[in-house]
DNA sequence: AACTATTTATAAGA
DNA sequence: TTCTTATAAATAGTT
């Protein structure tokens, strides 16, 4: 654009081209700087050349600026979408995307940490973490959650048949000797509810712990 | 810059400000596309204008960019010291490392999987999310296998009185009207083993308690 | 948004 | 790289 105005095409000569990258890279952050300035603006700008060299600048935090970036042009996850298309699977979709914004998040709060604030920080970043974490380990929970189930279906069965057994014992005169043993059948018959098989228990069970923990009131 | 020169600093008037953005911004930005086009530079660029309105510009993938950036300029790493410090947690110590080794990882995967892999990054990020999760989420995990561990121990009482009513039953020559509702009892002291604790399945689940970051027997 | 008078940026050369 | 310089581009202020 000068001496002779050149077209916007790659450069060919090497050399050529470096020098335009140094005096144009310069020229292009003078401007950054100056619109952000000039008119309040929020810039980030990232560059790499050809070689792999990294300049950058921003007119506030980075990461801030790549955070409310990610926020806004929300529609930017096509990060996860050509993996998963590979992957093929829907739990990683979801694993992906809760990573990203865990990670996001946890650039966010490290910002703030270094910021000088502490506790409170590390606090919300645990909760995070453990939100997190429950999406990602979902899985596993419900590994551990379907076992539960079982066994507690199990359990009542055989309580139910505990109790009808017992029952017939009782009518055909049997002695109580198998109470010995066995004295904590009412208890526990008690405290589940014999009789109600109610799946919703179950269901409810899967949901508030993946939530919240565990539910159960596991006499602690 | 024309029929005067301005300094550099806020423009006060609002309109002259938004014009001035307005012509500075497309300057800029065409400066970018035509760095990146002539010098093969990899190029981001995002403006927040002070209203808030988001304009950006990305040579490549935005994600990959600010992916790279974010390998390079690796300087989050003072993360956490001042912090701890000051916040004096022992507890909070260990969860902020982890997160932050966690969100190195999770970078450098995330870069990888930019590069076109999937699955495997997928299956070690989750892998490594498990880990960093079976920490923070310690508590809740121990809860349920604590719970799981209640439930199998009543299941087995259970089954005991169940296999001693029964036998007491058929002792005292009872009827077997018990049994219409109660036929399941076999099937079921069958299917489960009555006897034989079934030690493989108990085996196999600790397993899994292990994968899920489990390392301590409940106690808090 | 258009129009200039100028300032800036910069291609080519040293 | 840096400087120089002729010239292309960008743009502040105006219409």
């Amino acid at each position: 654009m000068v001496r002779q105005k050149i077209q916007i095409k790659k450069i060919d000569n090497l050399t050529s081209r470096q020098v335009t990258f140094s005096k144009r890279r310069r020229g292009l952050f003078k401007k950054a700087q100056e619109l952000a300035t000039l008119c309040d603006a929020e810039i980030a700008l990232i560059v790499f050349s050809a070689t792999g060299k990294l300049f950058d600048y921003s007119s506030s935090s980075m990461m801030q600026i790549i955070q409310r970036h990610n926020l806004q042009s929300e529609s930017s996850n096509r990060f996860g979408q050509p993996l998963h298309a590979q992957a093929g699977g829907d739990n990683y979709t979801a694993i992906s995307k809760e990573l990203m914004d865990m990670t996001l998040e946890l650039k966010q709060l490290k910002g703030e940490e270094l910021q000088g604030l502490g506790m409170q920080e590390l606090a919300r970043l645990e909760k995070l973490v453990e939100t997190a974490l429950g999406r990602v380990g979902k899985t596993k929970n419900d590994r551990l959650m379907n076992e539960i189930s079982k066994l507690k279906a199990r359990e009542m069965e055989l309580m139910e048949q505990n109790a009808m057994l017992k029952q017939q014992a009782e009518k055909s005169g049997g002695t109580r000797n198998a109470m010995e043993q066995g004295s904590s059948v009412e208890s526990i018959t008690t405290s589940y509810g014999l009789g109600s098989r109610c799946p919703d228990e179950d269901r409810s069970f899967s949901d508030t712990s993946l939530k919240l923990g565990l539910p159960f009131s596991s006499s602690d």
